[in-house]
DNA sequence: CTGAAAGCGCTTACAG
DNA sequence: CTGAAAGCGCTTACAG
């Protein structure tokens, strides 16, 4: 069964394709008569108009951007919600699709095949890792592209990203304005990509710059993960009096091993949470968060792709969002 | 500046268009000189072929399937991705591309625009209202879709929908088992919504089978709701020795509401969560959960439109997915 | 009020 | 190895 077409419904009501296609747009008048009949084959055929064909003798194109989403962790959280609901707003108000790619694996096979398509005229990406497949990939096309998060190398790419550098300082400062020493970091454990890899070094950085000495304890994204890390790193550092955690769902593991152990929080812990998805309190505590600014990272990175792609000019091409620090209830003065 | 076309590649390089188009497709062997001439000349004119042209050519469509998810609270919460990811897993899988429609009102304005851009071959719909405009629109459209949810009436719709009524009932049978007879539930009170609609329902079919009083206490979907909700609920009916909360969210608030009037969990009050982004504990305890299986409903509803668009026979078309109940610790028997 | 024709930017038999 | 031409399914001046 061959697509039906404007011709077949020209043919059946005996008029020409033009009556036909300006009975469907309106923009001449028609006689009675022959609307009537127009309809009826229309009906009779289930014509529908082929949009690609559409557009391309009106030469509009429908804009679509692509947003592409390694799922690398199993499970996901609300944190990337806060990403996509934000990006997607702002890309549909502007008048263009939002189209998802998600993907478990990091083949880079599917964003190949999406951008030959033409189906997206530019794209976000998340996940950025140091060294990025698909920023070279997209880079040889000649395709826009904006990073939410950056790359080892970032010459002459275009991202917004979470300035984690400032946040992790931030933290560290606190505490030990808190009169905190022993400070450990529940890190993800993955220097490959960019943001895990700059909040590391951001947290030696800030140990260092304070002579501190900076301990780590590698976390996965869970709750039972917060959990294990922390018994790990009470037993290898019994002395350490504050931590910060990398997400919700691994502090509140690692809240509840330090209960486990007898410490309470804030009295005998101190504890800063970042990579919240900001739904959920620790027990009964408002902890003390470094907000990411999900929403503020990835609206400005879609806008900058959407002028990127209408032709404007940026005043900015790297951007560097600031961290919120969050007070709360997790973090108190470390007693002598 | 006009879209530089093949044809102005051709007069650069001095050829006839069937020889740019069959070097960029490698369909047919090709001199060396010439394709460095039309490389050249690509690269110079900057040239990429518009898709929109080439799939009317070719006939081929790319296929892409609509996602549409009203953002009906401000904040979303891990849930949402549950549905997304699975979703758009389906979708890429099966060589269609997934395109997320949020936005924040209930405008209708977006999917008829959307649709009528025939971007997307079928629709998903999500946040399913009992009169939902969106089934009524794309109904005399003629464009395929399929609910993740229910309407009222779902007569000729195709749907892939929680059992909650299952679920609640389910939930109901354990309280009662476990001794419990004044069970309270704390839920969204949004009757135009299928999901919300049914559950409240459900829940007073499920103790009037059981003679038992149905008490209802609206809340949202916050931490700070279910706190508020949980406290209202505590001065009119201080005797209540079990509730169903409707999100993880509300239920923490719940949860510090009660430990605040002193009624412990479960000793004092047991406690079952639905709509659970499965990222969170209640604190320390594991919760007792209805967990929706909001993965399968979605990947469902996904493969059910893949299937109509294909044309494939489907052996259903009405599918309800019976939600998990998961055994945590938030309940337990009645105390005398 | 209606039709014949050109054109959107490609691809692909058909010839040579 | 290469070109001229037809065609994909529409829209839209141009005529009448």
């Amino acid at each position: 069964m061959a697509r039906v077409t404007i011709a077949d419904v020209a043919a059946k009501a005996r008029v020409s394709k033009s009556t036909v296609s300006h009975a469907l747009s309106g923009k001449r008048s028609i006689s009675e008569a022959t609307r009537r009949r127009i309809h009826q084959a229309i009906a009779e055929l289930g014509y529908r108009p082929d949009p690609v064909a559409q557009s391309l003798a009106t030469r509009t194109r429908h804009r679509a951007i692509g947003f592409v989403f390694p799922l690398l962790a199993p499970e996901v959280s609300g944190l990337e919600v806060r990403f996509i609901a934000s990006a997607a707003q702002v890309i549909n108000r502007a008048g263009y699709a939002f189209t998802l790619m998600t993907h478990l694996d990091d083949n880079i096979g599917h964003l190949e095949q999406f951008a030959a398509s033409g189906l997206a005229e530019g794209f976000l990406l998340m996940q950025v890792q140091m060294h990025d497949e698909r920023v070279t990939y997209l880079d040889q096309c000649g395709i826009p592209f904006v990073l939410i998060g950056r790359c080892e190398e970032n010459r002459g790419l275009y991202y917004v990203d979470c300035h984690i550098e400032l946040g992790i300082d931030r933290c560290v400062e606190q505490l030990t304005h808190f009169g905190h020493r022993q400070i450990a970091f529940l890190h993800q454990d993955n220097l490959a990509m960019g943001f895990s890899a700059r909040a590391i070094r951001s947290f030696a950085d800030a140990c260092q710059h304070r002579s501190l000495e900076s301990v780590y304890e590698p976390c996965e994204l869970s709750f039972a993960s917060g959990e294990q890390a922390m018994a790990r790193l009470l037993d290898r550092r019994p002395e350490t009096t504050a931590i910060i955690v990398w997400n919700d769902n691994a502090a509140a593991g690692a809240v509840e091993a330090a209960l486990a152990r007898g410490r309470r929080i804030p009295a005998d812990l101190s504890l800063i949470c970042f990579n919240y998805s900001s739904i959920s309190r620790l027990g009964s505590l408002q902890p003390t968060v470094l907000d990411i600014r999900a929403e503020d990272v990835a609206a400005q990175a879609a806008h900058m792709l959407i002028c990127l792609l209408s032709g404007e000019v940026l005043s900015e091409t790297q951007v560097l969002v600031e961290p919120a620090f969050i007070e709360g209830q997790s973090i108190a003065p470390c007693r002598p």
